[in-house]
DNA sequence: TTGTGTATATTCACTGGTTAGTATACATAG
DNA sequence: CTATGTATACTAACCAGTGAATATACACAA
């Protein structure tokens, strides 16, 4: 019975999801794949080239529902800058109480993976991660921080080390810790924003300057 | 020829450690380990009961030199506080510049086993990044820090999200923006040591007050 | 000094199982 | 009758771990 074909697509990487997630890229067999979507490994490699190419599929999955979940947790939160920011910490902490957590796929598929810097999956999870940084950036610009891409290099990099955090000492209380770094170092921005030496205030177009970022 | 024991135990683990840090636990096998050792596997087997437990000795052979290279970087540095954390990172972005460089081999091999919590190399790791926590901790408790168990944790965060990061991105510079921010979240530190609300100043005995940690 | 026993250390050859990927044939829809 | 999709059955390599034999060093006895 031909004929579902993106649905059989859909499906394999759903089965990929779950399995590369829970148990780690090359702990699991293709094999494994096909079985748990309910089909052949001979219908697999119709649809995927490659077990890599399925690797790169179930990041690329995850890619849009993951930032869109991080700006949903934003938005929802009401308070200031800070606070919002936090509040992604805070549901991230959350998230990784749940027994099945396993910590950020994207982050462990390069750890797993880091012998082949050029693997499609790392530059999968490469670009999402950029994609988080630049709306944080945005989002940050748009507030009037003076350098926007530095803090939200600097956000990211707690966001990313409480994932590593958490996942070795299964304690997610360092979510919370990292959401307090997170807000001293958002204050510390919008303070240096006030200040602009010489006159008076005038925080109109204080968007971006001062030392650059990457 | 037997008789040489330790050494031979030796050989195995830096043979194990190069291997293992360079393409991954799964990813290599226990014939290659012994390859590399120039003895056969059935005699690594001798010396290891498991491929699991070389794993294991891999992780606790890196414990003691890492952390006395970080405190090395620590030492050498002269400035205050913030200057010496800053120069972990700046020589951690030194070597995170070599080509070889893979990231953390602790937090890899979390990451890569995340689906075995309570894996002997799992519990090394988190053991060894716990006492750095603690040295950061007794170091910051020293300067008078308010919560100095706080800030420890700060600091590792972004040490290991800056592993993380510039593993994914392979760019350094991220090594640098972390060491950025961990001094903005030193200086905090030191400034809320200096007020206490009420009386005068008197900073003796202003170690360890505030929110818990943990 | 010489012979002998024993724990230590090492090797060869093997097993049973797994793995990514494929050759070939078959089925269904349009 | 031809595109698309699925299944059976296979390959060739790899992999963690083991059984059985062996070689060496050293302690101790003669």
């Amino acid at each position: 019975m031909p004929r579902p074909s993106e649905p059989t697509r859909e499906r394999i990487v759903q089965a990929a999801s779950a399995l590369f997630y829970n148990e780690g890229i090359r702990r699991v067999s293709v094999d494994e794949v096909a079985a748990k979507a309910g089909l052949t490994k001979r219908t697999l490699y119709y649809h995927f080239k490659s077990k890599d190419d399925l690797v790169a599929a179930y990041l690329a999955a995850r890619d849009q529902p993951n930032l869109a979940l991080f700006r949903k947790w934003f938005a929802e939160a009401d308070g200031g800058l800070p606070v919002k920011v936090e509040a992604i910490f805070r549901n991230l902490a959350r998230s990784a109480r749940h027994p099945k957590w396993k910590g950020c796929g994207f982050l462990r598929t390069s750890a797993e993976l880091a012998n082949l810097p050029g693997h499609p999956a790392i530059k999968i999870g490469a670009a999402h991660k950029k994609k988080f940084e630049d709306w944080l950036r945005a989002t940050f610009a748009e507030q009037g921080i003076a350098d926007p891409l530095e803090l939200a290099r600097q956000i990211l990099l707690l966001l990313d080390g409480s994932f590593a955090v958490v996942l070795l000492h299964r304690d997610a209380s360092y979510m919370e810790t990292a959401g307090e770094a997170a807000r001293t170092l958002i204050e510390t921005a919008l303070k240096k924003k006030g200040q602009k030496r010489g006159e008076g205030a005038s925080c109109i177009r204080a968007t971006s300057f001062g030392k650059m970022g990457r």
